[in-house]
DNA sequence: CTATTGTGACTGATTGTCAGTCAGTTACGT
DNA sequence: ACGTAACTGACTGACAATCAGTCACAATAG
């Protein structure tokens, strides 16, 4: 048999080398070779394990947006009840860039030249939160807080409209202001009539 | 003097190629060579009236959004009520592909592969809508239908619910009913306490 | 009315860069 | 010592962007 290689291992190496990469020069202007040249690694190589740059840099988001989804589900998981849930994951969504492994890439995504991977995280991002958030509208059902048919629906609705107003961190002067008003709109769309909060 | 041409013009003419060839080929897949092939210029020519490929793709979309956005005005100043202004502007959104000039461009953005100009479609498109939306939200306070301190916020929260049913469209099987419950929640988070539509 | 000159629009061959390939090499397990 | 998978890196084709040169026209001069 050939030489044994741990191909996980080998491809979580050059994962980490792109982000780095990525970081440090945007997504647009980082060259393959770069990459190669940072993993240590010859050009060929790139190829056995990633069909194309472009296969490298939604690997590099996957692995950001589970990162994201794991935290998010660890923060909700220490709340009991449907609303202290919700405002959980939207403190997660604020402390986006908490992240510890994908720290410079989140900062730069701030950047609007960055546009691109923006929307690539929030794309693999977003079927994982609307899950999360989907259980915890059930819940909120169950409890009687909320008032909702169809939880799909209003969970895709509502991350939405909070995901849209982190994700323009940019030209939002008060960004935990922005949140907290959206997240009362959520609270509304989701037929909460407790108190305010 | 030298030769007088109407630069208006003959932008727009390049802007037009531009559009016919990222409809035909996707936004990746076309080479400048290709647009100034379809325009009938050479490859210099296309240098002097956009700073970039990437410049091109803009000026393709801020057309197209521009179309959109005066359909929606359109549609919107043929209502009274705010509640009906709303539905008219969610109709809009409903019948995308319509705007005739961008028939093509909008059903290729329909391919996942399109993502990229997908997205900066909604980006030059949302500010627009925005605005219009905060009319809407504006009337409807003053008409007591609806209860919203920050009107703005309000617009905002409520078209990104909107425009991520809208724009996911690959994904969702019956695209007018997704509409239409994402606009009973739109109402919800506005306050809107009358009868369901 | 013709010649000359100034000017901006236009050209297209060329350059530099980069994603992706592939024939050849290395090193490990058997 | 042989088979095999991992690895290499020079190479290719394609394409974005450039720029030195050409062209068409208008304004003036003779």
């Amino acid at each position: 048999m050939p030489r044994v290689v741990d191909r996980e291992a080998r491809r979580a190496e050059l994962v980490s080398a792109a982000a780095t990469v990525f970081a440090q020069r945007g997504v647009a202007n980082a060259a393959v070779s770069d990459i190669v040249k940072a993993a240590g690694v010859a050009q060929g190589t790139f190829y056995l394990y990633f069909d194309s740059k472009d296969a490298a840099v939604l690997a590099v988001v996957e692995r950001i947006a589970d990162a994201m989804i794991d935290k998010a589900a660890a923060r909700v998981a220490g709340e009991s009840s449907a609303v202290d849930k919700l405002l959980g994951l939207r403190g997660v969504l604020t402390e986006a860039g908490s992240v510890p492994e994908a720290t410079e890439l989140i900062e730069l995504m701030h950047l609007p030249e960055n546009r691109l991977l923006h929307d690539r995280l929030a794309e693999g991002l977003t079927p994982g939160l609307v899950s999360l958030l989907e259980v915890i509208v059930e819940q909120g059902v169950a409890e009687g807080v909320f008032k909702v048919d169809d939880t799909r629906a209003a969970a895709w609705f509502v991350l939405a409209g909070l995901q849209s107003v982190e994700l323009s961190g940019t030209s939002i002067p008060d960004m935990p202001a922005a949140l907290a008003k959206a997240t009362e709109f959520a609270l509304r769309a989701l037929g909460y009539q407790g108190p305010r909060l």
